[in-house]
DNA sequence: TAGATTGTTAATCGATTAACAATC
DNA sequence: TAGATTGTTAATCGATTAACAATC
């Protein structure tokens, strides 16, 4: 069951992208006291083929009993493992806009380990004002801050213009990760990761859906 | 050019979702002034192969020129069509929790033809509430309105238990498509689109990615 | 011309789906 | 036992990447 010591599988990443949802069923079935969920259980949920959730569960190394299907809390310790959220981690946000004020309301974030420690941006008016418990400090002081705390992972809400500046920062106060909200694709050394995000991508994708459905 | 009457082109979804990408470039080359633009030039942007650029762009229907590239307005007005963003449409939004709050107050949307006729909540201290320039309306109202004004689309910003009864009402009312920023999955007819946004999926993206680099 | 670029055809890669044996 | 389910192996599908001819 424990991760082998310094074999990391490699999970694909449209088999990670399904694991919240499968996670969030399973959840539900521990919530009304079900100790057993099988494949075709979250097919059926997620409208998926159970084969490919039978495949997708096969990777997190949980095993199933054919008849009985998989045991919950399980699959829910393995699910919470592969995906970080059984430990905590230090986060800054930076850019305090309508996205970053929203992200820093989300309670879900607690709950999966990501703990805000500090919410940045550079307009002085919004200095010391408290966002959903988080007092905004200012961009001066994040590099120090992140330095100092070691603080591995930092939000991106800033406008496209100001992204790169602000990861330049982030970079040399040695952040190693940043979840990229803004459309700009930022410039980073090999060892930092990045994660873009964008809204847009998903707006496209309906907007063909609805045309080619309205034929 | 234009589209064949009739026959609408099947574009593949990974394509979709790098459009707005490739949108944002051209059009930071239009503002600048040049003409034209490579396969090549978006892909150095993006950090993309160029071959894969190219085949994109060739589905856009725009030829492009040996040693010239691309006619960037060409593109410009491609794309714009294919995304549905060269028309306008309007929408309502549902929920005006942290996210819906952050949405009605992005600009984005109208830049990109999606107008938000009205925002609903169940919560009766919000109703009358104006947030972004838009008055909260109460619920029991949206059936009416989406009916009367004969809203297409619909953006789900509510909490997963109160999901499905909001879908519910949005059907109910003809809407044709959810965009859907709720973690619940939606039971619609076949007649309706949904195109669900989990942020959760990206957060495991992330997590696993910092996991795995930092090896 | 030389060289940069487009555009097409073939090869590779990876994910999904299908088929089926194994299990309780 | 019968039947539902797991788990594995093979087949299909689609997207990406590679190779190369065509163009200006």
């Amino acid at each position: 069951m424990e991760i082998a010591t310094g074999i990391r599988k490699k999970y694909p990443v449209p088999m990670i992208r399904r694991l919240p949802s499968y996670l969030r069923i399973i959840k539900s079935y521990s919530y009304g006291g079900i100790e057993y969920i099988s494949a075709t259980d979250i097919a059926n949920e997620l409208g998926y083929d159970s084969v490919k959730v039978r495949k997708d569960l096969a990777l997190t190394g949980v095993c199933g009993k054919p008849r009985m299907g998989y045991k919950v809390d399980e699959l829910i310790r393995a699910i919470r493992s592969i995906v970080g959220w059984d430990k905590n981690s230090e986060a800054v946000l930076v850019g305090t806009g309508c996205l970053g004020s929203a992200l820093l309301g989300f309670t879900g974030f607690s709950r999966r380990g990501i703990n805000f420690a500090a919410a940045f941006d550079v307009d002085p008016h919004k200095i010391g004002m408290t966002v959903h418990g988080h007092t905004v400090m200012p961009m001066r002081g994040m590099k120090n801050f992140i330095t100092e705390r070691k603080i591995e992972i930092a939000v991106l809400t800033v406008p496209a213009d100001a992204a790169q500046e602000t990861v330049d920062i982030l970079v040399d106060a040695g952040i190693k990760g940043i979840w990229n909200f803004s459309p700009a694709i930022l410039k980073v050394p090999a060892r930092v990761v990045t994660q873009n995000e964008n809204l847009m991508s998903g707006l496209a994708v309906f907007m063909v859906k609805m045309a080619t459905e309205s034929v």
